[in-house]
DNA sequence: GTCAAAACAGGCAGTTATGCCGGTTTCTTC
DNA sequence: GAAGAAACCGGCATAACTGCCTGTTTTGAC
């Protein structure tokens, strides 16, 4: 599963494996910017993402990173993709590890206590960033937008082919998931109103009910 | 319960009853500037609510503007107030006029349904944008956090006094709205890349959640 | 009617980011 | 090792906002 999974989604700055040392070099350096601009819209959100502040963080020229990267949605199309990567990826590294062993009927909950993980991550920080400017910025949603129909089609795809025994089911099981992505992002936003003790009891009481619905 | 929530929420601009008539004129302009505001806000996030802007689409002049909102985030402080007011006011309009007569058991649900639906109003993805913004922006946090936490406490203290039959379930009451406000929250923002079935699907199914957790 | 205060008007300097461009250094190829 | 390509550098003009400031008009109190 997780093979396929993230080779569908590798982004174009890990993708190559680079030979040649400028390859290695360039490789390098777009990396050193996409980080740095992950750092930008952590600390301030879309309009935080400059291309003067992602130069300066990584210590890259503005003449380079110009190189690189020609416009600031350059950066940022780059940072999509790769933030959309490091997401499944960030899901799968979690699950795969604490799922090994488990009976089908706990498959549900610990993939939802895993998720919950994921998205307590900068990666999808950035991530949350990105969906929320992408519906006020045409520009960037037709970067964003494609790449979220991808993430979402590689997921359930692989989903319904590493579960063939839920078939029965599958359209529940969607919905389920579909549940747990919106509310874990609700409660990421809610989270300085509601304060950390509220999230985790509502954390919680998503896994049960998850487990409710596996059940019925 | 109407009034004594809308009272406590009560933002400045509609808060006076203007007997003179400079305070009328400029209570209306302070009103068109904000109504601006939200527009901006809701097709630019908070990044497309400039002074600039709002002055011009409400055809106040930027002196003007500054007579009234000295600072930019001046108008985002009046912005905030006026939008946490409205969103309790829409939600309270809609679940008011369809819970008369309603049995015990359906309130959870009907206030459900009457909450996506307030969810989905120019004024909440006014909200929207700024409860993200404010997480990344220090300055409109100072803001926006404590008008959400006022929000918040009006919020559970009337829940409380409206539903005392539900005083041994409080707790659980309170968990429920909180998971209803994510989720609902995180449909919102996935509304785009999942598309309006699957949101229409998970909010019923929320819907049948929350009955599930009210029986139970 | 007059005078102060409030509401309104628009110009100005300063800041910050953007995209582009001519020039330099570092690799790669032959 | 020389030519060409790729990576890198920093300056420049431009554009969008912001906050402030000097006036002008409209209201209201006496």
């Amino acid at each position: 599963m997780q093979q396929r999974m993230l080779e569908a989604m590798l982004p174009a700055d890990l993708a190559e494996r680079p030979v040649r040392w400028q390859q290695q070099k360039s490789a390098r350096t777009r990396q050193r910017l996409v980080e740095s601009a992950i750092d930008c819209l952590v600390e301030g959100g879309f309009t935080g993402l400059t291309t003067q502040q992602a130069a300066e963080r990584s210590g890259v020229s503005r003449g380079a990173m110009h190189h690189h990267f020609a416009t600031r949605m350059d950066l940022a199309a780059a940072v999509v993709d790769h933030v959309f990567y490091r997401r499944m990826e960030l899901f799968l590294d979690d699950y795969l590890g604490t799922v090994v062993g488990a009976n089908d009927g706990d498959l549900l909950e610990f993939g939802t206590a895993a998720h919950w993980r994921s998205v307590q991550t900068r990666e999808y920080a950035a991530y949350v960033e990105l969906a929320v400017a992408a519906r006020t910025d045409a520009e960037l949603n037709r970067v964003f937008e494609p790449a979220a129909r991808r993430y979402d089609e590689v997921w359930i795809t692989e989903m319904i082919e590493s579960f063939p025994q839920w078939q029965s089911r599958w359209d529940k099981m969607k919905l389920v998931n579909d549940l747990v992505i919106a509310t874990h992002m609700g409660l990421l936003l809610n989270r300085q109103v509601m304060g950390e003790d509220r999230i985790a009891q509502v954390g919680k009481l998503l896994t049960r009910v998850v487990g409710m619905l596996y059940e019925e």
